[in-house]
DNA sequence: CCGTATCCCAAGAGATACTG
DNA sequence: CAGTATCTCTTGGGATACGG
């Protein structure tokens, strides 16, 4: 049991989940873990997402430090978003949830493998 | 971009993701981790959890084939949980969880090292 | 002992419109 | 280009009570 920014965890993997949970952070992370992007650039590579939703995200994983935004003076406004060094210890983790993830749907996607008649 | 049980993934992490997300999964299949157990003793080792949320919580990891459920037909009711092959599988990638998780809350927690005076 | 049924609430996420 | 601001809706989870 920890308290952690105000929120209770029974297990520190809680914590993890608690950093890539939402509906587009594991995409973006896995973007970004082939480089830097611009802002239109992931809407471009993540059309679902709005805007809004995007930036929420976006912010959020700022806060978590897991990636950090670079505003460049210039006009028309200019902002990138990289991995920070804490973000790229979690992109083998994502290999193996990925791993585990095709695997698990290979094994249940068919629903109910028939008996070999 | 997949569909797995009417579901839309972009990618095979988030299958893995819905698996384990809820509020004392990770908690039960660490316990389980461990050995089988009957549903008083989780009960009493997840004693936050209302006895509906650990049902539901139960069963869903049951229907998505994580843990097995065995009911002995005698009286009083007696209900063992076990994990199956593949909850097994996924007990090493929770350590890994863990360990991510434990890693940043050292380096976060105290929010602001204060650089030595 | 091991659940189910009902009701309720708060957080997460979508749609849409507007701005420096 | 890169965001905010509202408003709404769905879902996960909590409280409580009852049943085989």
């Amino acid at each position: 049991m920890l308290t952690f920014r105000d929120t209770e965890y029974s297990c520190t993997s809680e914590v993890t989940l608690s950093l890539i949970s939402g509906k587009w952070k594991i995409l973006i992370l896995s973007f970004l873990a082939k480089g830097t992007l611009r802002f239109n650039e992931l809407q471009k590579l993540v059309p679902d997402a709005t805007q809004r939703m995007l930036t929420l995200q976006l912010r959020t994983l700022e806060k978590d430090g897991l990636i950090a935004r670079t505003v460049y003076a210039v006009s028309p406004p200019k902002v990138e978003y990289t991995l920070t060094e804490f973000g790229q210890r979690l992109v083998p983790m994502l290999s193996m949830l990925c791993r585990f993830g095709a695997d698990y749907v290979e094994a249940h996607g068919s629903t109910a493998p028939e008996p070999q008649a």
